[in-house]
DNA sequence: AAGTATATACGAAATGATTCGTAATTCAAA
DNA sequence: TTTGAATTACGAATCATTTCGTATATACTT
């Protein structure tokens, strides 16, 4: 039987950020990356992992000392997640009005128009291929 | 001289929102809007909307009794003042990969794809004439 | 073993967002 | 003019998030 996660805060989502990149990690390691950006405690750190530990959304093994914390929730359904949120709230729903919105403002690169157009090739495909 | 404005909440986008669509409307006017989706005092409208005066996201005219608020920001300033914070959070500064994790993810139509070919189109001409 | 450094636990302060109760004001109706 | 309805003003309660101080425990160094 599942809890259903709640949405991180930004600031666990920064957290989850290097989680995802760097893999397991101590409580000093996550704050080394964090200060590499901006100032933080270092209990301030440890606090929202507890917290994130608490929640669900990293899990910690207590085994030696130091403990070693790792993300709990899978990084594409944590974004997909927040972004249809985001979308509902700013966008009222449209995905499509997001989309040309971050497009037309993006300086994009050939290779990733190239990306999007060989997605979107597929996704007609599909379509037409529906019965 | 221009103040920066504050990234608006999102209790203050949904009423954002509103105004936008509608219109300049008085704090009546928004609540009801608000209530037809969820259940909302009155007073709450109201002090959120006299903070958003405040912040300098709407504008009121006080000229009547009843006051009549305005967006002070722009629709499309704000989504995209929103989605460069979101982009930055969520996908670590990649529009590419939000944009991609969006289209993945929606069921978009014909027309849809069509439209937005015309617009990797459009950048693409622009691309290949940069000096 | 004593002292130092580093870790976790705990609680609470500081901040920000949301909600609403109550008072004061204004307008309209009786 | 008095009453009642609707509005704004104000302040505070509540709740979530972020921050950090202090206490305690554990390991390391000398």
């Amino acid at each position: 039987m599942r809890k259903k996660l709640p949405r991180p805060t930004e600031a666990e989502l920064e957290i989850l950020q290097i989680l995802w990149s760097a893999g397991p990690s101590t409580v000093r390691e996550v704050n080394d990356k964090l200060n590499e950006e901006r100032e933080v405690g270092y209990t301030t750190t440890l606090k929202l992992m507890q917290i994130m530990a608490e929640k669900g959304l990293a899990k910690r093994d207590t085994a030696s000392r130091t403990h070693v914390y790792t993300a709990a929730v899978e990084e594409s359904d944590t974004q997909q997640r927040l972004l249809q949120n985001f979308v509902d709230m700013t966008f009222k729903g449209s995905a499509m009005k997001m989309v040309m919105q971050a497009l037309g403002n993006h300086k994009a690169s050939q290779e990733e128009l190239e990306e999007i157009k060989a997605l979107i090739e597929k996704m007609e495909d599909q379509q037409g291929k529906k019965s």
